[in-house]
Order: C-alpha cells, then structure tokens, then sequence
DNA sequence: TATTGTTATACTCTATAACTATA
DNA sequence: TATAGTTATAGAGTATAACAATA
C-alpha cells in the first residue's frame, strides 16, 4: 500500500517575500518588452549590447546554447536593432553590435521597466545598502 | 543629422544586486525542473495545486491566457502528474488537481530547487527579517 | 448574452545534431 | 582536429481568434 505523499513545503516568510519579489520582477521585465514589441529574450540580448559582443559570448552570459543566440540575432537584424559584423581578427567569428535604433528602443524599454528603480525608490539610502548587502550575503 | 542615442542608463548597486538576485533564482528554478523532467511552466502550474484550481483561476494567478494552461495542463495530465475533473457546480468549469505521482514529483521538485532556502539560510535570523521587512517595503 | 474551457494557428524560445568555414 | 557560428528540426510556451457547452 502506497502512502499518500503529504503536502509539499511550507515557505517561510523571507523565502515568500523573495518568491514575490522575483515574480513581479520578472513580469514587469517581459512586460516593458512588450511594450516596445520586444521579447524578454529580446530585449534581454539587446540589454548586452554596450560593447560589441560575439555570439558565443553572449551565449555564454545568457546561459543557452549558441544556435539560439543565432537566432535571435537575426530577428534584431531584420527590425533593424542590432547588426553582425565579421571579426576582422578571426574569420570564424562575428560581433554583435546595437544599431543607433536599437540604442532607441533599449532605453524606451529601460524607461518603461522602471521596476527595480521604482522599488529601490521607496527605500531610503541607508535601507537601500541594507538591501544591498543582505542580497549578497545571501547570494554568498 | 541625428545625434547618437548615447550609453544606456547606468544601474546603481542595489539595482545590480536584485538583478543577480532575480537571475540566479531563475535559473536555479529553471535547472531543478529540469532535474525532474519538467519544464519551469509546468512546475510552476503543479505547485499551485495544494487544492484542485480552476483554469480560469490559474490563468489569471500566472498572468497568462487560458488556452495555455489548457496545454500545460494536457501535458501534466499525459505524464499522469495531473487531473482534469469535472466541477458538480458548474458544468463549464473543470478543476486540476495533482495526482499522487504529482505531488511526489513536485517535492522531488521542491528539494532540487532549495535556491530560496540556501540563500536565507546564509543569513541569521535577524538579517532574514530584515530582509523580508525590505523586500515587502520596495514592493510596496 | 456571458462565461469556461478547448481547438486551431502562428510566432518565439529552446536544445540537439549536423554542417560550413576558419583556426 | 578544434572552434565559431549557422541551419534544420522538434518540443514547448505564449497569444489571438473562433468555437462548444453551459450558465
């Protein structure tokens, strides 16, 4: 006879307050993407941009697999928000870079994410290094 | 002419903290599903059935549309993690529950992920009030 | 007529495997 | 032979629109 598994664990406190922080996080990140027609993945890539970067250094930071940076890459390309350049130091490789449009769009979704600022703001400046610190010990 | 767009905003410290936080909880829930054979959506839908939910409840509880979670759901209810019963109130409304099998995934689940658990536990329960206290303050 | 859930469809993300070109 | 990137392919998440059954 099969015993019945039991419920599943209870969280406490902090570990629900880090659930709620990391989801609304998360949904207002896809959701400031979308509101420039861009997919988290997206905008994630586009984010990265600063300096140019080769692909499988991008598939590295993102941790997935390079065929899927190819990919999106290309559609970047064709709206016209990033670009690929050959390496001038090694024919194999190619750096990703943001076109001046794709510079435009990234801050119009970093203006419409807001979110960890908007969080940060309601914290004073001795809370906010709290947090700070707390995080990274945390993060060990 | 046009100007260049110039850098992207610069985050601030505790900015980059919650960054890291958020994505290191990510992946780490991302890979313990994977440990279980499920993907992130899936485990997601099946921590949510402590009591048997309704689609349309479950829909909007992940803010995404019900015809996804009727997929989802499909796929949990094949690999026998899941039910679909009819609703005695309401002949249009079906509810998922987990199966014993479910919940016995769901805990093995539950032990791989242990992210939010290892974090707070580097913490001494002080600083882990602190840190909810914070957390529950930016969110507002 | 409104609501719950499903089906059909299309797009994107993702990984694996096989491939090209270069090192 | 190894490496950077691509292509082909397949499974899954996601949304929209149209639909069935029930309220």
């Amino acid at each position: 006879m099969t015993l019945p598994s039991g419920p599943v664990r209870q969280a406490s406190e902090v570990e629900s307050a880090l659930f709620d922080l990391v989801d609304q996080y998360d949904r207002a990140y896809e959701s400031a993407a979308a509101s420039v027609s861009l997919t988290a993945a997206q905008a994630c890539v586009l984010g990265r941009l600063d300096q140019p970067c080769g692909m499988k250094q991008l598939a590295a930071d993102l941790g997935c697999d390079a065929s899927n940076i190819t990919q999106i890459a290309a559609r970047l390309e064709i709206l016209g928000l990033a670009r690929r350049s050959p390496d001038p130091s090694d024919g194999r490789a190619r750096a990703l870079s943001r076109t001046r449009e794709g510079t435009k769009v990234y801050r119009r979704f970093e203006r419409a994410f807001g979110f960890a600022r908007a969080a940060v703001d309601r914290l004073t400046p001795t809370e906010q290094a709290r947090l700070s610190e707390l995080i990274r010990k945390a993060l060990n």
